[in-house]
DNA sequence: AAGAGTAGGTAACTCGTGTAACTTATTGAT
DNA sequence: ATCAATAAGTTACACGAGTTACCTACTCTT
């Protein structure tokens, strides 16, 4: 199953390629990176290139970057679940985008202990940029850190400018102020609001809840944490007592937990929206295959190419023109 | 929004390490990789310590690389989108796994025209291994390239040994001879195959497609594409054509599409199973949301911890004891 | 014929690490 | 007192590329 390895492959380096062109190892990279390119006759370039292709020549990209200074990766740490359906089609043109203007992302999924060892790590990398989803990640003392290591630009989403990083306005407070102004509106006083348990998505739970107690207490309604594990047995153990609770309205985090808890719901005979009316997020198709369809909360997010503009801007020259916030947008369907 | 950046901060290197500490590079080196411990003593050892945590001093991993003649990196080439829920809690226990073994893993999700340019990208990265959770990317050609570029191990999921690559057996096909199977066990003879659109599914789609057609073909029933993007009005679209297609069950590729089209089954009033019979597959936590639950196929992956200590030895050397096949396990549910 | 350009190319340095080979001072054995 | 062994460092090179400063041969001008 495994392979011999017996013949340790010899791997072309520019050297080589230098070698069997005939010529020195400087016009080699005059000619591969097309730099100076009156500097080469043709002749010795289609040579060059000749030898490369021959020798199936791929540049090495470690050596490039510690002679450069930085390297072309732009990293993106996130755990892989918090990305759903929402943004990782968005994540894949993002990719291609920065691949063109000769970027490369990775992806980085690691949990760590604490904010200092993550730091690191990413920091170990020498990213160019670093492209975070949720902001909690760049404390000062973060941003110190990874600017000291030569990263030149930090990207991410956040509630209010984070120094040192750019910043692009949004707070997750909004969906949840937006869900329980709609709640309100609708005559529900008592908001219940799931709170998943999964790692890595406390980031915008917190935040959604927050915002939900902001526009609930501004109008008088109560709120209560409802914790949630992404299992049936949880949701129907959550349905069995709910009674008890005594709400009249449910902020499900987003339409994941919408869709499981409202099957809990119907399986102990609740009516949504009768008993109790739920708000979803996220916008997700499979709010929209629920009956009642979900009532969500959309986010629009800039276009990637739009984005892909501006981080390499901030790379390349340490500064871009803001971009506008964020916004959501209440999507009100028959779940409420 | 953007920083000042004014002040190019000076990084640490261990050349300073060494200067403040009042030692050479060398013994820096010592210390700090617990290298040769008994040649350094402990007050200069301290001294090296301190020197590196007053600096705040982060090794270069890419000079580290270039040094060592390879990376720590394990390359996870996807497209995020191909990620469900199946893979990503387990791809987050692979990360940690590795990360304390003393590997980086990073994911990367960029389209590309082709499989050779695809192969070249990350063999500039000079990744350690690439872990790759479809097989159709190591073709023969990519991997001499790979191979060459340095990789030390490729690791694969396939229906058949890949030549050069360390291969854990499954092929998809399995899942849909097990649907097909279980299909026309409960009578059903005219099977709908659902093929998604999305890019990057069609790795997982075809063989699945191809798993349906042995099985029915040895059990003499027909099979038909059903071609179907994963938005709400194709699945309406193609639940108003339905009784055209003169199909009387399912397979539908994944638990996602299945409760797709089975919305739209119902919408339009076709019952299932009574009219169609449907299977899906991954077993998601959504299929058993579904009313009637879905009957779906369940994959057993291997555990990531096992994973990982194949992939070091891989790494380490050269090769590893074979891992046994993943199985798919058909679990039968109301929707059949 | 002398001087000035220029086309075409190369030698040598650099990036930050890890490590093999060497050095020196001190201890221990005889 | 001498020699060997060891402890505790250091020096110097390599990894693979990009780039600056230099070099040589040729052409053109006067």
């Amino acid at each position: 199953m495994a392979d011999d390895k017996l013949t340790e492959p010899h791997r072309a380096t520019s050297a080589d390629v230098a070698r069997l062109a005939g010529v020195s190892r400087a016009t080699v990279s005059f000619v591969l990176n097309a730099t100076q390119p009156q500097r080469v006759s043709q002749r010795t370039r289609e040579r060059v290139l000749a030898a490369a292709e021959q020798l199936e020549y791929v540049p090495h990209a470690v050596a490039r970057s510690l002679r450069a200074g930085h390297t072309n990766l732009v990293l993106v740490p996130t755990s892989v679940s918090a990305i759903g359906r929402l943004v990782s089609g968005w994540l894949e043109d993002l990719h291609s985008e920065l691949h063109r203007l000769g970027y490369t992302v990775v992806m980085h999924g690691g949990r760590f202990a604490d904010l200092e060892s993550a730091a690191r790590a990413w920091a170990e990398m020498r990213p160019t940029a670093i492209f975070a989803l949720a902001e909690e990640r760049f404390t000062p003392e973060v941003v110190q850190l990874l600017r000291r290591s030569g990263v030149r630009a930090l990207f991410t989403y956040a509630a209010a400018p984070v120094p040192g990083a750019y910043t692009v306005l949004f707070d997750h407070a909004e969906i949840g102020a937006a869900a329980a102004e709609h709640l309100v509106d609708r005559g529900r006083r008592n908001i219940g609001v799931v709170m998943p348990q999964e790692r890595g998505l406390e980031v915008f739970a917190k935040p959604r809840l927050t915002g939900v107690r902001r526009a609930a207490v501004a109008r008088g309604a109560s709120v209560t944490e409802v914790p949630l594990d992404y299992a049936e047995e949880a949701a129907a153990d959550l349905a069995d007592g709910w009674s008890k609770l005594g709400l009249d309205s449910v902020f499900a985090y987003n339409d994941e937990y919408a869709a499981l808890l409202m099957r809990a719901f119907q399986d102990v005979g609740i009516d949504v929206p009768g008993e109790v009316a739920m708000v979803g997020a996220d916008d997700l198709l499979l709010g929209r295959l629920q009956r009642p369809r979900l009532t969500s909360i959309r986010l629009d997010v800039p276009p990637s190419r739009l984005i892909a503009q501006t981080l390499t801007q901030l790379i390349e020259t340490g500064t871009a023109p803001p971009l506008p916030p964020m916004t959501a947008t209440l999507v009100a369907r028959e779940s409420t």
